[in-house]
DNA sequence: CACAACTTAATTGCGCACAACTTAATTGCG
DNA sequence: CGCAATTAAGTTGTGCGCAATTAAGTTGTG
């Protein structure tokens, strides 16, 4: 009857199962990805990146030239969270940020040849937090799944 | 292989799958927790109180005279983040903070009667998230487990 | 009992997330 | 065309998370 999981066993959390912090799922999600993030950081400090560093040099990678905008939606935050941390990774030497000649409003982010040569070096990562997980592959396949289920869901 | 779940399609993502953004399990972890707490947000803002805060009171309610390290070790939460998310509490007049008499290195935190009546006023948030979520409550508590799982070899 | 080792909490500094707002450029409509 | 509405990115301010360090109190061992 609510996100809370209750299962209601003694008297005191009878009262409010549903205020109890172990029947929270999103106080699981939170502390899961906390811990995940902090698994990630003594690969990536390797690598000069913090994790959301991390996963906006995946999108550009893949997307040289990308704008802030679809940035943003690919990675599902805004430019107050971008726009600082496209300076760093500019700061950083693995990208570059220029305006677009056709509308100049519009910043484009292209990636380095040291941003190229860091992919490189970031191959390792995705097996080396597998380990960690100790999961099964079909279990994270389904955690993921649920996770996307839930995101659609809240952007409805 | 990978935390990222490969299912290799086309040329070029087939030399480094692993790398894609879209195989990611802790991108869509991560995403689906930043979406719930945003889910939160104008929910506990007529509360006056942050997710963390909310979580924080959670453990309050249950456990009013916990000290700071046995909350960290419930929230996942280190005394760097616990004791300005706790004087903030405090400034709301939720909570008390109190030096322990048998050791002073301990600070012990209190609800207050405002504290208490908050809680009354939370009662209905865990059912909105749970209509927001738009999921069942066996996926919801399958993903919890997962979560909890994870977190757990993390740990390790 | 002295004092080193340990424990608890607080402090400092950095990088997110995000709301709210601002600036500047573009679009669209009368 | 003129100008209001819209759009893109940037700015500001708040509150986490967490690493690293510090301060202060307690414990254990010779």
């Amino acid at each position: 009857m609510s996100l809370s999981t209750t299962t209601a066993c003694n008297q005191s959390e009878a009262e409010t199962p549903q205020l109890l912090l172990k029947n929270q799922v999103c106080f699981s999600l939170y502390s899961a990805s906390n811990a995940l993030i902090r698994s990630y950081r003594p690969l990536l400090s390797a690598l000069d990146l913090t994790y959301p560093q991390y996963l906006t040099m995946m999108v550009i990678w893949e997307k040289s030239g990308i704008n802030v905008k679809d940035l943003g939606h690919d990675l599902h935050l805004d430019s107050g969270t971008l726009t600082p941390l496209l300076k760093r990774l500019e700061a950083k030497g693995f990208i570059t940020r220029e305006r677009s000649d056709e509308d100049e409003r519009v910043r484009l982010v292209f990636l380095t040849t040291q941003g190229q040569q860091l992919k490189s070096q970031a191959e390792s990562v995705p097996e080396a937090i597998f380990c960690k997980s100790q999961l099964q592959m079909a279990e994270l396949q389904q955690l993921k799944a649920s996770c996307e289920k839930l995101l659609a869901n809240l952007q409805k």
